[in-house]
DNA sequence: TCAAAAGTGTTTGGGCTACACCCATGT
DNA sequence: ACATGGGTGTAGCCCAAACACTTTTGA
């Protein structure tokens, strides 16, 4: 056990990149550093772990506290460890990355802080290594996007195609053929046509569509290369 | 400032899966525990995290200390930091898998501690949460092995088509039909075929193949499906 | 009437799978 | 001679991509 007492402990903190889906774009919460060093920069929503927690635990407090919002979708991206990668203190961090539909985001004590959504091809400077930390979070969201229908976190619950199809081209900065897309997408059987239609995008007007509900968190084979 | 001196601190460990090939298997370089709690459990090679160092190189340094070798193939796989997750002290663990080859580890200071290699399918009692570890792990090298011929890390720098394939066959369980197998890797055009044959393994000889110097990290198209 | 999305159908090509088949050779 | 792996070829199937076409309706 004395083995255990000469080692050296670190501070412990969680990261969360937060992705949103709005106007046909994928967007980061992100809020101002307020104080020095890098004042003006902004930063991801983060913390410390605490003695009594796990860091899922504490990633998901974090988003409570930042957001207001609890059941959300949450996955671990990797930790940052390098000696010099904070300034004043080393700090190893775990990262997050989760969805949320910023419909129900709304006001939160997020705002308080003067956080605010960034679309993802226009961010602004960040602070440490927390570019990296969003281009190896996006990297797993398309890879999940691709073996589940983790996508539809981000959107409403009921949804049309268009609508699904436009958060697919957001997610992976590419277009797809809309009737391939459609093809696939109800060759999965875990969508449920609804008995109503949108017609706010469309003249015809189209049908929505909601996730059937014993197929939420289903592994799925391949729906599209990345 | 007065923030981060508030903060719980943590002991921070790394805990290296090492894959290892021979005899047509997967194996795990494993030692037992040598003190209570949970003495006669095996054990991942494992080491905290120092003051001066990332978790890359701690990792990097236990398995040197451990194996004798030094330019190893390792990546992170993810954070384990359950509070209750070891017994006398909290201590978050960041796993790693590694790669080496079984012919070139040979003697070293492992086998001082008693180390030893398991095979995958026939391990045995672990300690805290480190199954849970090796799962991760194969998983990811099952992907990793999907996208890249990683799996040559695990053979000699020369290996017959045969060789490469039983390696595969091990990685994933399950069966490959030779003559789609040597379609699908020589299509890759990453393999280069040497003027000599190993004789060992069939009566006719099958030419041996090395990975083309330029192509070793190169990201491919899917080897396999997962 | 026209544009734009909804929704369905068809064609094509590439790749994977499952085999068949010949070659070389040590026993 | 025969068993075993080495190595090549091929037919069938599935699926993704490309795209044609019809429907519906607001502007």
């Amino acid at each position: 056990m004395d083995y255990y007492k000469q080692q050296t402990k670190f501070l412990v903190a969680v990261d969360c990149v937060v992705f949103g889906y709005e106007a046909g774009e994928i967007k980061l919460l992100l809020y101002p550093r307020a104080f020095e060093p890098v004042k003006g920069s902004w930063s991801l929503m983060g913390g410390f772990v605490r003695e009594d927690e796990s860091s899922d635990q504490a990633a998901c407090r974090v988003l409570q506290q930042t957001t207001g919002l609890n059941d959300i979708f949450l996955e671990q991206v990797a930790t940052f460890s390098a000696p010099e990668r904070e300034i004043y203190e080393r700090v190893i961090s775990i990262a997050y990355f989760a969805l949320i539909r910023i419909d129900r985001y709304k006001k939160s004590k997020a705002d308080e802080f003067g956080a605010k959504w960034w679309p993802i091809n226009e961010l602004p400077n960040l602070i440490f290594d927390h570019d990296e930390m969003i281009r190896q979070a996006l990297k797993k969201l398309q890879q999940k996007a691709g073996t589940s229908l983790v996508g539809s976190e981000l959107l409403p619950r009921k949804f049309t195609l268009l609508q699904l199809r436009k958060l697919y081209e957001a997610i992976y900065q590419r277009e797809f053929d809309p009737g391939n897309f459609r093809k696939k997408m109800l060759s999965l059987n875990v969508l449920e046509r609804m008995d109503h239609k949108n017609s706010t995008e469309s003249k015809k007007g189209a049908y929505y569509y909601k996730v059937k509900a014993d197929k939420i968190e289903e592994e799925l084979e391949r729906i599209v290369k990345y």
